[in-house]
DNA sequence: AAATAACATAAAGTTAACTTGAGGTTTATG
DNA sequence: CATAAACCTCAAGTTAACTTTATGTTATTT
């Protein structure tokens, strides 16, 4: 099945020169082109863009997923460090769940903080207390 | 309690100049002097700067932060503002929670892929299985 | 075939959130 | 009391990941 630069795009919910910009970058290095020199995607450059998305949302930069892309393919002899690179990116993301979880808590606290306050009028009845229940 | 610009650096783990520039952006309205000009933190600054950070982890931008810092000088008249901020970061936070799960989904799979490819000495074992399994 | 939409490149611009550098004052220590 | 550590300001620099602009080509539609 091959896409068009745009059609990707849409798929994907990136802009096309984002698109450009990791080709460019070497982030699609077996993306096909015609004769003419327009882009020409294939199934396979999306699973490699899901990935890359993938790893972005870890907070990987451009630059580490190339040499991820980089040892992709240079094949098996690469396979430790791509294993190797999953672990640390599990252990990440791990951490980012973690501090995510307390972030909602305390944004939970604070809607239940502005709500009460708002239904008596004033932040005067919290006063003296929000050191108790909040531990903020 | 008072503190240095050094100690809150130390305790909240951030950088001396991360904190001279939340002050110079207007996010620490209350922090105080000395005669001589050096920044005196108390706790209830601290428990801003817990806000502050907790806000930043919903990728709050600075200057939306500072505008509910503004509110929170403003008094009650603001209560409602404040509470539908915190709501957006509730959803905003909730979206990015089942997003983290989701991508560590897909590294928990390239951990187990990269694994079993080791352990067999070649990634070959996965070709054609790949996306019955992944769904990537 | 003409017009429009979609594609291309290259280089410069943008943005946020700091960080760094230069130069100087204040406070704490031996 | 001298010297080192910790503080100060202001302006300029940094960085990543795009985005925008300018200019031109290719493909599709009427």
């Amino acid at each position: 099945m091959p896409y068009s630069i745009g059609e990707v795009a849409k798929m994907l919910n990136l802009t096309i020169p984002t698109l450009r910009y990791y080709d460019k970058e070497g982030l699609l290095p077996y993306l096909e082109r015609t004769n003419s020199g327009i882009r020409v995607f294939n199934d396979s450059d999306l699973d490699t863009l899901k990935v890359i998305e993938c790893l972005k949302a870890t907070g990987m930069p451009i630059k580490d997923i190339k040499s991820f892309i980089d040892w992709c393919s240079q094949g098996d002899c690469t396979l430790q460090q791509r294993y190797d690179m999953f672990l640390e990116r599990k252990a990440v993301v791990e951490a980012q769940l973690e501090k995510i979880k307390k972030t909602a808590e305390t944004i939970n606290f604070k809607c239940w903080y502005y709500k009460t306050a708002l239904e008596a009028g004033t932040e005067l009845i919290h006063k003296g207390t929000e050191k108790t229940i909040s531990k903020l």
